[in-house]
DNA sequence: CTAGTTACGTA
DNA sequence: CGTACGTAACTAGG
């Protein structure tokens, strides 16, 4: 441990320790989900943590090299000329962990032409004459010539990173037997085969230690060569040059002009945001508490420190028809937030930019303030739907909905994890929103107040609309607030669905999966587990010795589309009996899963998370309603058991025809697509006439297919391979047939480039209603992470623009009712689909409401189809 | 009990 | 080597 009286400077040279890192670990352990190999840089911050918590320095940096070229090179062209070609895994790492250490507050030094090293000597050499304790970390030997009494080495053990041995003055001589200042000495003679550098032949570090004793030092050595005898001397003699080059290239400069002085060095607290952020897109999820620990000293001093830079305010308790006027009085917008128990309000808090006011929620609060929360005054929310859901209950009506900070976060950044106030208080405003510990019986920090709440909500909005363009200020305002208000309201009213039938169907199911259970383990006469994909692989692979089929991180898939294919090429009565128990067994699951969702009243409520997905899509949870099976006959009995409520009549069902592939025919201003659904044929057989040049009636199914996987495939940035794959048809035949598929439809082609270069540009895509989504990795080094952002690029736009679309319908068709005063209700959003509870007399105005409002959601070159059935469960209805 | 993995349901 | 989601079961680790 260091002298805890001085300040300690750690540097480190971050390229040779990553790429030691990079080859101590496995790189197949080390890549996140789509493809970006991080072991180099797990195994450099794994070990910079450990570091930081043992040395606990007081300043520290990170230097980097520039490229491979420096002013060593230029003096002497071979310098590290036999250095092997950088593994490509490696290449996209430096920039990553430099991106990793930017979010920990640590700095990163590089400069052109200058190597690591060298900013390493500077900063040591003058941290040491400004009387610090300095620690070098890396892993190359020509730092030992800067270890002195100040200065100490630390150097990574052959196996890797994760062991540092320590270098002081004593040491090296232990080590090396000659002095620190010495060692560049030793090293150009004896040579540096990785920097290409060729010292005396048959000179090894003994020898050269015996001849700097012998002389006292290099000059000394050099200058009576001659002395020396033997086959050794004699290669000393010729290689004198060598020897004088070797000894000016392992020279560190400790004279760079460096951009930063030691003292801004300082340890800062690191942005606990940032961090979280980028080591779960990395996937670092043991390294994310470790970093939380050692971050923890600095990150209450930040939180003290911003806390008292801007104070909150200590929210009045007026009466209520103080508040009200309060209210009324206030100028601009005001901060809500209602604290809800059992789903309605208990307290409420009020607040401007500078005061804030709160109350109990009692029934004389919700009359004096009833009105006002009708109003059009505007209102400010931090997820507001839970607490309109809370205000509907109470029996209040929600006006002049202004802004959510959680739904503008998520517009703003998609892909964040940002989903409360505190999250947004931490990003936005760089503060600690005070919240108590819920696991401690005797809270030690007190959590913020409602009023206090809404203040940070206010002061978190006036830093968001900062931020937002205004095409997506356009996007929360006129698309994504009306839809909270509806997603509300079909939240609360839910669905009917009826036990009666689903228990029906899932006793019949149970029977059935196990006696196919009985059957299957009879076919391989042993009782496995099914559910188990480990027990399945040694049935399977081990037992039966059916072909190994693809490859999963722990062994052999066993899924679906696996098993059907060894049941083609080796059939075994075991694998078809799989197939049905896994698909009675799901069947069977989903349908429990339902009817323990189903509340007292008959019906399920699901969950909308309206930040839920990165291109505008709603995802639905608590139970998921947007993945009730349709597509065998047995699975819609599910759907049969989805019912019209009481005190309704029926439920209608309404759906988008292909909008995915209209909205393509839009943005691509196709003539071919865009006549194809203006001629009023079936799409897929319009489109197969033109690829396959017949005529539309004599396009064959499987013609209609091809196409039909080809159109889906475009709108995901479908390749030849999976084209091939999804059909099962050769390569070949499958960029033949994009090939002919684009000779018809070349605007489609040039709009999904272009549109993926617009995209590298901007960096980020954009709806046609303005919705936006970055892109970063549009321009990544690795081909994996840019071929995947390609493809959800293309897709985005097309997502999003359909999401789009159906929200405007949805919330247009909401408030239509409501102004109709209809009873008739959306229950459910399923991307495309809709499904309405009809009061009984209202069916030819709702439909109408429907109908019109969802094909005038947008006006695009084509037409907005729209498909309505009827019935009183879901699966009639979806006829 | 938690986290990771596999499998599978929807648009 | 086709986008976007959520859930459940199993398994290994603590």
């Amino acid at each position: 441990m260091t002298d805890s009286a001085k300040p300690t400077l750690l540097v480190v040279d971050g390229h040779s320790l990553a790429y030691r890192a990079f080859y101590a670990l496995p790189v197949d352990n080390f890549s996140t989900k789509d493809g970006q190999h991080t072991n180099g840089i797990y195994g450099f911050l794994a070990m910079l943590i450990n570091l930081i918590k043992a040395e606990r320095p007081t300043h520290m940096a990170v230097a980097f090299d520039t490229s491979r070229q420096s002013f060593r090179t230029r003096e002497y062209p071979e310098y590290k000329a036999n250095r092997s070609e950088t593994p490509s895994e490696f290449k996209g790492q430096i920039p990553i962990l430099q991106d990793c250490l930017a979010a920990m507050s640590i700095t990163v030094i590089q400069k052109e032409d200058i190597e690591a090293d060298d900013i390493l000597a500077t900063l040591a050499t003058q941290a040491a004459e400004q009387h610090f304790d300095v620690l070098v970390c890396s892993g190359d030997r020509d730092t030992i010539q800067l270890v002195n009494d100040d200065i100490t080495l630390l150097y990574p053990n052959v196996q890797g990173v994760s062991q540092l041995k320590r270098y002081d003055r004593q040491a090296v001589i232990d080590r090396y037997g000659v002095p620190p200042e010495q060692y560049p000495d030793i090293a150009a003679l004896v040579g540096e085969t990785s920097d290409n550098l060729p010292g005396v032949p048959k000179v090894g570090e003994k020898t050269a230690v015996k001849w700097l004793n012998q002389f006292g030092s290099l000059d000394a050595l050099l200058e009576q060569a001659d002395k020396v005898t033997g086959v050794v001397g004699g290669n000393l003699r010729e290689n004198l040059d060598a020897v004088r080059r070797n000894r000016t290239l392992n020279r560190l400069l400790t004279d760079v002009d460096l951009p930063v002085a030691i003292d801004e060095l300082e340890v800062k607290p690191m942005d606990a945001q940032a961090v979280r952020d980028i080591f779960a897109r990395l996937e670092f999820k043991t390294l994310i508490p470790r970093v939380a620990e050692l971050a923890g000293i600095e990150q209450q001093m930040a939180a003290v420190a911003s806390a008292a830079a801007v104070p909150m305010p200590q929210p009045a308790e007026p009466s209520p028809t103080d508040l009200l006027a309060w209210l009324e009085a206030a100028d601009g917008p005001v901060g809500v937030t209602l604290v809800l128990e059992a789903g309605l309000p208990r307290r409420v808090g009020f607040a401007t930019a500078n005061a804030a006011a709160e109350a109990e929620w009692t029934p004389e609060v919700q009359n004096v303030l009833g009105p006002w929360f009708a109003s059009e005054a505007p209102k400010l929310f931090s997820d507001a739907k839970p607490q309109v859901k809370g205000l509907r209950r109470a029996g209040l009506t929600v006006g002049g909905l202004d802004f959510d900070t959680v739904l503008a976060g998520w517009l703003l950044r998609p892909s964040l994890p940002d989903k409360t106030l505190a999250d947004l208080v931490d990003r936005y405003l760089d503060e600690k929103l005070p919240e108590s510990d819920p696991t401690q019986l005797v809270p030690e920090t007190e959590g913020a107040t409602p009023g206090q709440l809404s203040w940070f909500t206010v002061r978190v909005a006036e830093a968001l609309r900062g931020e937002l363009p205004a095409s997506v200020e356009k996007v929360l305002t006129q698309i994504e607030l009306p839809t909270l208000l509806t997603l509300a309201d079909m939240e609360l009213a839910g669905v009917a669905v009826s036990h009666d039938t689903l228990a029906t169907f899932s006793a019949e199911l149970g029977q059935r999966a196990d006696g196919i259970a009985q059957e299957a383990f009879a076919a391989i006469g042993r009782e496995v587990n099914l559910g188990s994909p480990k027990q399945l692989q040694e049935v399977l692979f081990d037992e039966l010795q059916l072909p190994k089929t693809r490859k999963t991180k722990t062994g052999y898939s066993t899924d679906a589309a696996v098993l059907a294919d060894l049941q083609e090429t080796n059939p075994h009565p075991f694998l078809d009996l799989l197939l049905q128990h896994r698909e009675a067994t799901k069947l069977r699951q989903i349908i429990e899963s339902l009817d323990t969702s189903i509340a007292g009243d008959g019906r399920i409520r699901t969950t909308y998370v309206q930040t839920g997905s990165q291109t505008g899509r709603l995802s639905s949870t608590d139970p998921n309603l947007q993945n009730i099976p349709i597509r065998t006959e047995e699975s819609r009995r599910i759907r049969s058991a989805f019912t019209v409520g009481e005190g309704y009549e029926t439920l209608l069902t309404a759906d988008y025809s292909q909008i995915e592939m209209r909205i393509m025919a839009h943005l691509s201003e196709d003539p071919g697509l865009i006549e194809a659904f203006n001629s009023g044929e079936d799409l897929h057989r319009f489109v197969g006439a033109r690829v396959f040049s017949v005529d539309p009636a004599d396009v064959t199914p499987q013609m209609r297919t091809k196409v039909k996987a080809m159109s889906y495939g475009l709108v995901y940035g479908l390749s030849a391979f999976g084209l091939s794959k999804q059909l099962r048809i050769e390569q070949s035949e499958a960029k033949q047939l994009m090939m002919e598929y684009f000779a018809r439809f070349g605007a489609v082609r040039d709009y999904l480039r272009s549109s993926v270069e617009q995209a590298r540009i901007d960096g980020y895509t954009e709806t046609i209603f303005g919705r936006r989504r970055p892109f970063p990795d549009l321009a990544s080094p690795n081909r994996v992470l840019r071929e995947n952002a390609e493809r959800a690029a293309l897709n985005a736009p097309i997502q999003g623009s359909a999401a789009d679309i159906m929200k405007i319908a949805l919330f247009h068709i909401h408030d239509d009712f409501a102004s109709a005063e209809l009873r008739s209700r959306v229950l459910l959003q399923i991307h495309d689909e809709l499904v309405v509870e009809v009061a009984p007399g209202e069916w030819d105005a709702a439909e109408k409401i429907v109908r019109e409002r969802m094909g005038d959601a947008a006006t695009l070159s084509v037409p907005l189809d729209v498909q309505i059935g009827r019935g009183a469960d879901w699966n009639e209805a979806g006829h």
